[in-house]
DNA sequence: AAAAAGACAGAAAACGTTTACGAAAATTTA
DNA sequence: TAAATTTTCGTAAACGTTTTCTGTCTTTTT
């Protein structure tokens, strides 16, 4: 015996179905007698409504696409958490997919999501790389992206202020002290961390200290990655007093190989990340940050994409969040 | 002008659309050179099918649910970032849910998944009390536990040998010279918990050491109760030589706990955690723990699943995966 | 008491696919 | 070359809902 439908309960009721429908999305042309009797018996025989089968006839399936680049990095995962909790308070489920910094399967997933009538998409992009495609793809159906501010695409998009972030973190290096400010893990290929060494270049102007950067040719900002930059950097002597990280799980990486080659952080060296994940406060060494209101983004991404699935023809917006410095023990005043 | 969908390129190829469906779906009973006529227009056209609709005639969705306590939990996250790319190499999507450690929740978020027609679903269930409700619900669709052993429940399940993987940690650090372990965070409602913390026992037994256990009375094991349990049992001078916690993120809370004390780890205090995260690597204490494979928990669980999907009439299995020792370097012989 | 209005429920179309069935066309067999 | 196959494709039903349109039965109004 298959699963309880509505004509099932219909027959059983003594209705046409189209009156246990009503009964049951509170309509108003119906008995309220009736409905009670309905819902009574919709009960008893375990009915759950098909979801596919309404989606097939509302045009609508209340899942909400979201596409990562990895599912397993601290930030991400807190604010798919919170994108979680919050959708489904809106009614949404999320359908996640991890593009693992693949420009090629991003677009993959995207055409899947898209093929599978989600209502909307929320998408940490890859990198600047693929703009291009994306911009192709975002005609198919309303899409909000997080993180990676845009520039002079016009889409949707709510992101922390990157460049401001990295100024702050520079001047309060420059507060303590430091005049010699490495900065660890710029990327090329995403806007967010062009943005982010921007603001340490225009720090290192207004200061008039002399920028100097380690570039990352990895897509990902990982632990792993962070280690091997600055173990590799430590094998010859360094200048610098401080090292500024375009992410914490960088610095975290860089603690690792600190660690191993004996130098103290901070007594030796100064270290600060980006985005303040969960690990980042770790003891001994609690790691000097600045901090990105995941909640706020999570927030605002689904609010706008909500907003837009609602009203298509509305114009693109964009929201930037503000950064907040948060000190703690990796820094040391010299 | 909306989507194009299967009449629309059987117009415009001048044929039914039973014909177009059979080109794309790789059917047999058409002409090779309809086949590439057909495909060929469908891409100008840039049709692309709707899953929502081709899940209603085929009684299948090609989702699997899946039902998490919380997201971002290091050890959560990495097996759902395994899953969702295992999955979608099966041709699945995963549609994520959080059941915050509630209950009612995960009751709640089940029945939305069931109605979803979901194909399945992958859960991690918040403790044993919810056994009773799980047990009804999984008459209506497959479902695989993971890493919660349901013990006389005839119910799928992976999971790690949680007992023997304790009871090495206890060996582990008997070898070592401990002879006063303190098992920190013990849970009255998960068999999970229950599991280890035999496996504690079941050390202390053999080796005659007198066992001392702190229990948790929140749902969660986060760094922050690690922190809080571990700040209560430091106001009082104490014994034991060695903490050993059940799960990784508790420990992390004891070295924050330890390290505000001026308690030095291992140097004062050995300490030992379980699930092997990501960030208990991290230096200067690098936390000795144990391993729990999450890939293969992952892959396992997902193939039973396919397979009881395929196979609803298949008797209930199990998956019992080994536990292994990482040793680091939070513990030092006595 | 007749007419108008309103409340309620049924019939049927629609959503975009897949597929069983059947028919026509192409091919093979005798 | 006629018959028997096989290949190819069209027709139509089905999946489980929502919703428009219509009609009946009450209720209200005059």
């Amino acid at each position: 015996m298959g699963v309880v439908t509505l004509k099932d309960v219909a027959k059983v009721a003594g209705v046409s179905y189209a009156t246990v429908s009503r009964a049951l999305s509170g309509s108003p042309e119906i008995g309220e007698n009736t409905r009670k009797r309905i819902i009574k018996i919709c009960e008893e025989m375990g009915y759950t409504p098909n979801s596919v089968a309404r989606s097939m006839v509302m045009k609508r399936t209340n899942i909400i696409g979201l596409i990562v680049t990895s599912i397993d990095n601290p930030f991400m995962s807190e604010m798919i958490a919170h994108l979680e909790i919050y959708a489904r308070q809106c009614g949404y489920n999320l359908m996640v997919c991890n593009s693992s910094y693949d420009p090629a399967l991003e677009k993959e997933v995207f055409s899947l999501l898209v093929g599978r009538k989600v209502d909307g998409i929320i998408m940490i992009p890859v990198g600047s790389e693929s703009y291009d495609v994306l911009k192709m793809l975002t005609v198919q159906i309303p899409t909000v992206f997080i993180g990676e501010n845009m520039m002079d695409l016009p889409e949707n998009y709510v992101s922390v202020d990157n460049t401001t972030g990295m100024q702050q973190a520079t001047e309060y290096l420059y507060s303590l002290g430091h005049r010699n400010i490495l900065y660890l893990g710029a990327r090329d290929n995403s806007m967010t961390h062009k943005l982010r060494v921007d603001g340490y270049y225009n720090a290192c102007n207004k200061l008039g200290i002399e920028p100097n950067v380690i570039r990352n040719s990895n897509p990902r900002s990982s632990i792993q990655v962070g280690y091997e930059l600055a173990k590799a950097h430590f094998k010859k002597p360094f200048e610098e007093t401080a090292i500024l990280c375009a992410a914490d799980t960088l610095a975290i990486g860089v603690i690792q190989a600190a660690y191993e080659k004996g130098i103290r952080i901070p007594e030796d060296l100064s270290l600060m990340g980006f985005d303040n994940i969960t690990f980042s406060a770790l003891p001994p060494i609690s790691l000097t940050t600045v901090n990105q209101p995941k909640l706020e983004l999570a927030v605002s991404a689904l609010d706008m994409l909500l907003n837009r699935i609602k009203r298509p023809e509305t114009p693109h917006t964009k929201t930037i969040l503000s950064p907040s410095l948060v000190i703690r023990n990796s820094c040391r005043a010299i």
